[in-house]
DNA sequence: TTTGGTGCAAAACCTTTGCATTAGG
DNA sequence: CCTAATGCAAAGGTTTTGCACCAAA
């Protein structure tokens, strides 16, 4: 079977996404790296990010903008209650709503069951920022 | 103040959406109106869609694969059950879930909250299909 | 008649893919 | 060596924009 390979591409792009528990895109990644010197291609970093949420060590959404936003996730499963001004992420836990699914899935005779869940807002500082402005910080973009 | 103009385009799209409270992307709902004999442009439906959803008559989302999903403003909630094998999906309603969702983001002091979750799994006849196969349908692309 | 709306074609975007080249093991 | 991984350039898919024409009021 195929081995992995440990390139210098690969372990900045781990190392980045390690250091911080923010989501970030595929170009901000790539702009990161640039600047701390190391220099990834592009592609390099969309298909590790690809191989990094198929292991399972990283999370994506898609933000409001079309941009697909990778975080490292925390181990266990949770949920996501993203600010939808801000960006700001909360994870959260829920175990009635692992129950429910389950067995919402069990009665109409679905077995192997995950589930998806995300929830948008607005979280309270932005809702006050907003008292005065239009303000639009938007995700990570 | 510029004044807004009733035309047949807008009128087509705002009933097509007005019928259903399914998600439909742009695509389909100019395959839609292009099958019930009204022709539409693409460009318009994106127009028109954009429109809508400033007035807040649409909600937007943004699929998995890229795309943005519209549906008119939520009346009759509901979520998906899919097959990941045959595609088969089973709409299911959960005010527990509503109630889980909103209790949590306030709790962390979001507002305006939305939620988007799905559910999957494999139906009773993929499973039982499978008893001698590595069977592979995939979910409708 | 006035000017918002439409539709085509082209551009803009993000993301993926083809392919020759590089480099890890 | 062998072949996974890289990076460029080109292709893909969705959404937006420029512009001439059309039609609602």
């Amino acid at each position: 079977m195929a081995a992995q390979r440990n390139t210098r591409q690969r372990a900045a792009v781990g190392e980045l996404l390690g250091r911080t528990s923010e989501f970030r895109t595929a170009a901000q990644i790539h702009d990161d790296l640039r600047h701390a010197g190391e220099d990834v291609g592009l592609t390099t970093v969309y298909r590790t990010l690809q191989l990094m949420v198929e292991a399972e060590q990283l999370d994506a959404i898609r933000t409001d903008d079309g941009e697909t936003a990778y975080r490292r996730c925390s181990t266990g499963h949770h949920h996501h209650l993203v600010c939808r001004s801000c960006g700001r992420t909360v994870e959260v836990e829920g175990p009635a709503i692992e129950r429910w699914t389950d067995q919402v899935a069990a009665e109409h005779g679905f077995s192997e069951v995950q589930h998806h869940l995300e929830i948008f807002g607005r979280c309270r500082s932005c809702v006050l920022d907003d008292a005065g402005s239009g303000g639009s910080a938007g995700l990570p973009r």
